[in-house]
Order: structure tokens, then C-alpha cells, then sequence
DNA sequence: CGAATTTCAGGCCCACTGATATCC
DNA sequence: CGGATATCAGTGAGCCTGAAATTC
């Protein structure tokens, strides 16, 4: 029996993790993105939004219309889930889809009226939920995180 | 339509992800994660292991044996999955369970020879995992990483 | 009695696979 | 023909709830 076991004996409620675990940056990561999918998606969800929605509505605007599969790798939603937020999205008025008259397969995604009037409100909220999630960090660590995240991401992808 | 909707149109392949999405925090972690528990469970699968076995068998070198609840709370597994996890630990004989002398409601979880011996080879697998998870990041860059992690996540389990 | 422990049975969300019909 | 597209059905992991049985 090492020290540390002889150190805690069988009972008590411990709540401490364990510095082993703490260490890992995988664990960190992991821990640290289950509460934040969690606060961005209660905060959409209280303006019957997913974060989903908030990407097909983004990728529309920023780069116009698309098909379904062009969507799909904008915003990495996979073609198959794309069908129901597409759905969901036509329900709401947010997007029309229509059969693309050029290629009989597709359909051409178009951001509506009232989706291009929502997205600025879903911007804000977005940028309230970040707040609020990276409210410890000065702007100066903030810029640093997203770039360490960033580096790693773009690392990860190309290969 | 906006100068960023008339400059593309509908047809090709796009694969570039929309700036307004990579400018969010919340969605850089969530694919980093995504990457990072990928890498560390296939890792961890080569050798019949999974984070969670990991995970019981840390803390029980480090605070020694303790129940199932304890257990739970030391790793954050959830109670009901203790179970499971536990079974195959067992079944490995990498723990053993015996039921507590002095409490009948509980199990007393201790680590065998084989688990102890089991754990320096996991430890140098996670480094391992680690390093490829960490490769563009220089040594200074992750402990600037775990910093900014370990306070986010901190700042987020006291409330 | 109320509270804690182990266990089982299940729900929900999400990333992902596979197959099919259609069309280029 | 090979390859892309939209759609549907379904899997499996992860996180979580609820409840039962037992014991403190």
C-alpha cells in the first residue's frame, strides 16, 4: 500500500478529484465542454433555437445559398441530421427549400426575410452565453485560449 | 442580399467552415473535444481499456479503496454506470469488491497487484495520447492551456 | 422515521453508419 | 458506368432520472 492509500481509509464522502485526473488535459476538455454545450444550448433553447440552427443560418448568410450537402460541410452537421434541422428550420420560416432546377437531385437552401431578421438577435445571445461562460477570463486570455484551440483544431483537421 | 451573399454562389462544394462559426468559443471546444476523446478512447480501446477504468483505478491508487459511491464521486461517474464499470474492472481482475463488514449497504472497491501494476502502463499511454493530442502546442503553450481550462472549469463546478 | 447505498431499467441527445432511390 | 445527393432507419456512447431493495 502506497502512502496515499495508507494517507484515506474506506469511507467518507470524497469529493476532491483525484490529481492524476485533474491533470489530464483531455479530461479538462472534455469536462469544461459538457457545461458549456450545456449553457449554449439552454440559453438557445429559451428562444426555440439549436446551436445547429445558429450554423445553417450563419453559413447562408456568410456565403449565400447551398444545397443540402454543401450545408452539410459548411457547418459540419452531418447529411443526414441535416434533414431535420432543415426541417425545423422550414417550419419556422427561417429558410425555404426548393428543388434545384439545374441538378435534379439538390435541393437550394435560400435564408428567408425573417431568418436574416433573426440572426442578429441569436448573434447577441451568443455573445451574452460566452460571456457568461468565459466570464474568469480577461479579453487577453480569451484571445489566447481560442487561438491554443485553434491551432490544436486546424492541427487536428488537416490530418 | 449582402456583399458576402452576392460574392458566392449556390453550387459547389464549400468546405471552408463560416468565420462567425470559428469565432465561437463554445464550438472550437466542442470539435476539439470531439477530436480529443476520439483519439484518447481508441487509444485507451487497443489495449482492452476505457477512460472510466482509468479513471477508478487513479483514484484508488491515490485515496485508496472507498464504496461505489465514493467511488462515483471521486471519478464523476454517474452512480447507475458505476455498476458497469466496475463489472469489467472486476472481471479483468483489476479491482476487487467485497461487501463492507461494518456497512451492508456498501461494496468496498480495493485495487489488485494486477490493477497497480496495470496502471503505469495506462499512465504511459495517456501520455502518449497526450502528446499527439498536444503536438503543435510547445510545452509553455499547455500549461497555458490547462491553466485557462482548469479555471473556466473551476469557475463553472462552484456554482 | 429520513437518508444513504447498490442496482436495474430506461430516456434523451448526438455523432455516426448503412441502405435506398434518384439523378448527374 | 462511377459518383453525388436527399432521405430514412437505426446504433452506440454519454449523461442523466427514477425507482426498488436493503441497511444505517
Amino acid at each position: 500500500m502506497t502512502r496515499a492509500e495508507a494517507a484515506h481509509t474506506a469511507d467518507d464522502g470524497e469529493r476532491r478529484m483525484p490529481d492524476r485526473l485533474r491533470r489530464l488535459t483531455s479530461r479538462q476538455l472534455s469536462q469544461l465542454t459538457a457545461r458549456s454545450d450545456r449553457l449554449i444550448n439552454e440559453g438557445l433553447a429559451r428562444v426555440d433555437a439549436h446551436k445547429w440552427h445558429y450554423a445553417v443560418l450563419a453559413s447562408l448568410q456568410e456565403y449565400g445559398p447551398g444545397s443540402q450537402a454543401t450545408l452539410s460541410r459548411r457547418t459540419g452537421i452531418y447529411r443526414s441530421d441535416m434533414v431535420g434541422v432543415l426541417n425545423e428550420l422550414v417550419e419556422r420560416g427561417l429558410v425555404e427549400r426548393v428543388p434545384d432546377p439545374d441538378d435534379r437531385r439538390r435541393n437550394v437552401i435560400t435564408l428567408s426575410a425573417r431568418g436574416r431578421r433573426r440572426l442578429p438577435r441569436l448573434d447577441k445571445l451568443l455573445d451574452e452565453l460566452h460571456d457568461e461562460l468565459l466570464a474568469p477570463l480577461s479579453p487577453a486570455d480569451r484571445d489566447r485560449l481560442m487561438d491554443l484551440l485553434t491551432r490544436l483544431l486546424d492541427h487536428h483537421t488537416r490530418s
